[in-house]
RNA sequence: GCGGACGUAGCUCAGUUGGCAGAGCACCUGGUUGUGGCCCAGGGGGUCGUGGGUUCAAUCCCCAUCGUUCGCCCCA
């Protein structure tokens, strides 16, 4: 065990676990472009604040899960726990509402949040995020779940659960909240769980998330949230609704579906794995109408989506790392300066391959050719050297023949 | 922040009522003087996570600590 080893909760990755990460990019990079998305790089630090006014102060999030500290002149920053506010930080900076009515980003990279790790839940972890802003239409709602769903399909996965809810908005939001306080009220708040008496003076919403039996069955019957929105609210939901039924797509309504960031607002969504753990969140999003505003912005409304990539390659499963299509084995030190140049030239033909740097004796070079999957093992020693040839043997039916030195492009080509 | 399980070779793990630290896989070499995946033999590799304590003697028992992991909580 060595004494310097890598911060808790922060992971290296290793092919195939990294292949499975670019794969994964691949894939939302092509199916994002698709729906006119650009991609949108942005910094993995921010000042404080920043988090503090756009998640809201009161999530779990930012009181207790975020790395913050100061810099070297004493200003608080902080490691993006999430990506949507730096994403509305850009596009507020930039004035892009000014230079288009809709603007559709996608960005992927790490955040941080410091947790207990456990599967499926990293301190460093890696995120996927759509974000399309300046659309206040139930179509733009639709749309980026319709593209997060042909996203999972596309990397492979299927039987996720979609659910779904609907919050309200800025008009309707206080009345629920206000029908929801008064149900709580009666109940005795010693019969609720401590996070929940806390949660019922700062965010009563959160009451409903809690997952302890015994306050789950008594806020049985509260308030059901859709009931209370308002006439424009409704519609609005009912349109998004509409358009997925039309697609074909399967959901589920969940009432009781509250997201832990502030900033949502009337659409809210999830998308659930049954398979990978207590972790089983692999996506989540939806509308938040007020947050560009409240970063200090125009007032814009915006709809998005964040999925976890670690959790999606828990589904994922093994995939095959493609082997090499040759290995030139050097079975003679004199050798080795030729095979090298051979190597390359057969690179710049547009093999991958790879060669040996030392001479080693015929039995592991061949091990080696078969560990590395190379589709030839080709043969160079003092024999072909002498003759100016190189042997090329195929793994798969042990085929060997002699190719003279300068025509190994070709005949490794034309196999 | 809370709870459980676990830390022994590069990897997966045995182990001893406390007495010289083991196996399989992997790696290297040889059997086979230039033909792989099988077989056989040999070899390199370890402060038994770390620090204390008990003991003639600790990898083993006790305490602490660090780490890993699963769950709670939270979230993607």
């Amino acid at each position: 065990m060595a004494d310097l080893q890598r911060i808790k909760g922060f992971a290296d990755l290793f092919s195939p676990e990294s292949d499975a990460f670019s794969f994964m990019e691949g894939v939302a990079r092509a199916t994002f472009a698709a729906y006119g998305y650009t991609e949108l790089r942005i910094p993995v630090m921010e000042h404080t604040e920043l988090f503090s006014r756009g998640i809201g102060t009161e999530t779990d999030v930012v009181q207790k899960e975020m790395y913050t500290f100061p810099d070297r002149k004493g200003r608080s920053l902080t490691l993006r726990p999430e990506a949507t506010a730096g994403v509305m930080r850009a596009y507020i900076e930039a004035a892009r509402h000014n230079q288009e009515p809709v603007s559709k980003f996608f960005t992927y990279g790490p955040m941080f949040r410091y947790e207990r790790p456990q599967k499926g839940r990293m301190r460093q972890f890696h995120q996927i995020n759509c974000e399309c802003i300046g659309a206040a239409e139930p179509l733009a709602d639709a749309e980026v779940i319709l593209m997060l769903m042909t996203f999972l399909k596309g990397i492979g996965l299927t039987g996720l659960s979609l659910e779904m809810n609907s919050l309200g908005c800025r008009q309707c939001r206080p009345a629920y909240n206000n029908a929801l306080s008064a149900y709580l009220a009666a109940i005795n708040p010693q019969d609720l769980c401590e996070d929940c008496r806390r949660r019922l003076s700062a965010n009563p919403l959160r009451v409903l998330d809690c997952k302890v039996p015994a306050c789950k069955e008594r806020t049985k019957d509260a308030p059901v949230i859709a009931e209370h929105n308002c006439p424009a609210c409704q519609e609005h939901f009912l349109v998004v609704l509409r358009i997925l039924q039309e697609a074909g797509l399967p959901r589920t309504l969940n009432p009781r579906l509250v997201r832990g960031l502030d900033y949502y607002t009337r659409t809210t969504f999830e998308v659930v794995s049954t398979t990978i753990g207590a972790q089983a969140s692999v996506a989540g999003g939806g509308r938040y109408d007020g947050l560009v505003a409240q970063l200090g912005g125009p007032d814009v409304p915006g709809v998005g989506f964040a999925c976890g990539m670690e959790r999606l390659a828990l589904m994922l499963g093994q995939r095959d790392a493609p082997g090499l299509d040759f290995y030139l084995a050097v079975l003679d030190a004199a050798a080795l300066e030729t095979a090298m140049t051979v190597a390359q030239t057969l690179r710049e033909n547009g093999k991958r391959g790879e060669v040996s740097f030392s001479a080693k004796s015929l039995k592991s070079q061949m091990r080696q050719a078969s560990r590395l999957k190379a589709k030839q093992c080709l043969l160079l020693g003092g024999n072909e050297l002498a003759s100016g040839v190189v042997a090329v043997k195929d793994m798969e039916s042990g085929e060997q023949k002699n190719v003279p030195l300068k025509a190994v492009a070709e005949a490794l080509g034309s196999r």
